[in-house]
DNA sequence: GTTAGGG
DNA sequence: CCCTAAC
């Protein structure tokens, strides 16, 4: 399944990470551990049973707004359409948070496709952390699935990571079989008497895993993920607590929280992955507009203007200015709006729990020895889109939103920390250096979660299933002006991009947290929608016909950076071994003597290097940032710097001298 | 296409 | 790392 590629790396004194020919912003790697997909394939069984009957209930039903308002089941009535209609008509309150995205009544839908959208993943847990770097390691994030039908308009919601006030509210009806419905809540640890089924807008189900991100990572074993959990249901939010063998314990929030409850949804790193095989009959789906108009809130709104702030926006250089803070009385609140984000706040995790409130993720501070420990709530990852069509099986839907979902998580998470709002680039100060002692105020620590863009998978020209990690619904338009022929089946195939990718794993530094990794995702999910997502016109029309991919969007709002790479120290080694013999104006010479096999690395990379460097070694070596480079190469950067300026300088003279020549005796003659 | 330099 | 002017 995953086909590892390796390429001979270095061969010219020192080895570089090879990158594939491919296009740059299409290097992404994913990665599908079997043990993953083995411990996760539980969850996603329920998921898909439950995908199956919203399957089935669709096609049964071709008439009525809302395939589940129809009586085919006999479940539903009027009562339920009132519920419904309810739910449109306020958008945003408060018993539907966060996945509660009211469906609007888009009257262009009208087919039997069905979609399921993978709304937010999410991982409750209580972390205790040494060092921040290993916090990197977050696993066993939880999906929390939306199943929508176009149809009705109907939004499913499969819920895991937290219990919350929704989450408790079941909907199994409107088509749902009940008891496979609490079949699969059983199976993700809870058993149905702790549910009260009531809505039937939403249903959530829990797979409640215990995650530990103290680096030493923890997946539950199958579907055990709650051997003695229990469940309790507060007034306005609900919370499991369980424990796991080793003790460690594990507890499962969520808040209601009226709008803000769409951040998981609209956030940035809106990542949906989209699987759509052509459907049997039917116009096709304005597949997103359909999503726009399903979140007509003020909420979405807004975030989707900011997003686009922040396209044109160059996370090389402060990366901060675009971001969106919100400082709480619980501490700062950060959304990264390159990518998967959560939040942190709250230097008391106990306070944290007792208040509603935007937070994933707090901070707890205990100053025995002066050791920090963290307490991270939540992530939460936005939504993946999955598109399926009616004619899929069962079994290809699990594999697909298994594959999405592994795909997404396997490797494909960094985790980005913030101190006061910033990103913290430098893996290696400490926490003290960094600002975070026990003495200060741990509620501007914060930790977002990024889609390792190096990772991701990569559009690819093939079959099915489609996915997509639009980010920005917004971007629509443009994305279809920009390319209005793009199939709608621009394809991806996650086992393509597997092999693709995984090519870079002979990075070195790989394991190294690239910092601001989600401004590089905001910029390429950009790019990645542009490819893969699908135009409203295009999926009108019945073109079957796989048309490459690679169109070249303008560069304005699509394009995307390089991710960026960090010089190991053995490149910046042969970089100045080079311009010491080349000097410093032949960047091209430079690139073909020793960087030929290192094509990331373009002969404008090494320049802009060597001026970094240059500023290194001029700088006082406190001021320097990033992997310290060796005061012996900064010396020979120095060196090499004023040997060729002068050089230069020479040079200039002796032109000077030779024009001036030239003017003499061209005027004394 | 390269180089240089500002952003 | 991007962009662009200049060559």
């Amino acid at each position: 399944m995953v086909v590892k590629r390796r390429l001979n790396c270095g061969s010219n004194g020192f080895d570089f990470p090879n990158i594939p020919k491919a296009p740059r912003s299409s290097r992404r790697k994913v990665s599908i551990k079997r043990d993953d997909v083995e411990s996760q394939i539980s969850a996603i069984d329920l998921l898909a049973s439950l995908a199956g009957k919203l399957l089935e209930e669709s096609e049964s039903s071709s008439t009525s707004n809302c395939a589940f308002e129809g009586d085919n089941h006999g479940h539903l009535g009027a009562e339920v359409k009132q519920e419904l209609e309810d739910v449109y008509d306020k958008p945003c309150k408060s018993e539907f948070p966060h996945q509660g995205i009211p469906a609007s009544k888009s009257t262009s839908d009208n087919t039997s496709e069905t979609c399921l959208q993978i709304s937010s993943l999410e991982n409750d847990s209580i972390v205790e952390q040494t060092p921040v770097s290993d916090c990197k390691r977050a696993r066993g994030l939880k999906p929390l699935l939306r199943c929508e039908n176009k149809k009705g308009d109907c939004d499913f919601l499969v819920g895991s990571g937290g219990i919350s006030e929704e989450t408790s509210v079941v909907n199994v009806d409107a088509g749902f079989d009940q008891g496979e419905a609490i079949n699969g809540l059983e199976e993700g640890g809870l058993t149905a008497d702790t549910f009260s089924l009531k809505d039937p807008s939403q249903l959530h189900v829990q797979f409640p895993e215990p995650v530990h991100l103290d680096g030493d990572v923890k997946l539950p074993s199958g579907t055990d993920g709650v051997p003695n959990g229990s469940f309790a249901v507060y007034g306005n939010h609900s919370k499991l607590v369980c424990r796991d063998d080793d003790e460690n314990y594990c507890k499962f929030y969520k808040f209601s929280d009226k709008c803000k409850s769409f951040r998981p949804l609209t956030r940035v790193g809106n990542r949906r992955i989209k699987k759509s095989v052509m459907k049997k009959y039917g116009r096709a789906v304005p597949r997103m507009k359909c999503f726009e108009d399903t979140r007509t809130d003020g909420c979405l709104k807004a975030f989707h203007r900011k997003r686009k702030l922040c396209y044109g926006y160059n996370p090389w250089k402060q990366e901060t200015v675009h971001r969106k803070r919100r400082l709480s009385d619980k501490g700062l609140v950060v959304n990264s709006d390159g990518g998967l984000s959560s939040e942190s706040v709250s230097n008391s995790p106990e306070k944290g729990e007792s208040e509603s409130g935007v937070f994933s993720a707090a901070v707890g501070l205990h100053s025995k020895d002066s050791r920090v420990k963290f307490s991270i709530k939540s992530f939460r990852i936005p939504e993946l889109f999955i598109e399926v069509p009616e004619t899929a099986t069962v079994g290809s839907l699990k594999r697909t939103v298994m594959e999405a979902v592994t795909a997404l998580l396997g490797d494909g998470i960094r985790i980005g920390v913030l101190v006061q709002g910033k990103k913290v680039r430098d893996d290696n100060n400490t926490l003290s250096q960094t600002g975070l002692s026990c003495r200060e105020n741990l509620g501007n620590l914060g930790f977002t979660l990024e889609p390792d863009s190096e990772k991701l998978p990569v559009p690819l020209c093939s079959e099915n299933p489609i996915i997509s990690m639009p980010t920005d619904s917004s971007n629509l338009s443009e994305r279809s002006a920009a390319s209005p022929t793009l199939d709608s089946r621009i394809p991806f195939r996650l086992q393509d991009a597997d092999h693709v990718i995984n090519s870079e794993n002979c990075m070195e530094n790989n394991q190294e947290l690239v910092p601001y990794q989600s401004d590089i995702s905001a910029d390429e999910q950009v790019s990645l929608d542009s490819r893969a997502l699908v135009p409203v016109s295009a999926l009108e029309s019945k073109a079957l016909a796989i048309v490459p991919v690679n169109e070249k969007p303008k560069r304005t709002d699509l394009s995307q950076r390089r991710t960026r790479r960090p010089f190991s120290v053995t490149e910046v080694e042969a970089l100045v071994h080079a311009v010491e013999e080349l000097g410093t104006g032949r960047w091209r010479d430079v690139k073909l003597r020793s960087f030929e096999n290192a094509s990331h690395r373009t002969y404008v990379d090494l320049k802009d290097k060597w001026k970094t460097l240059v500023h290194t070694a001029s700088i006082s070596p406190q001021q320097r940032r990033g992997e310290p480079v060796p005061q012996e190469l900064l010396d020979r950067v120095l060196a090499a710097h004023r040997y060729w300026s002068q050089n230069q300088l020479k040079q200039n003279g002796k032109l000077q001298a030779a024009a001036t020549m030239v003017v003499k005796t061209g005027s004394s003659m």
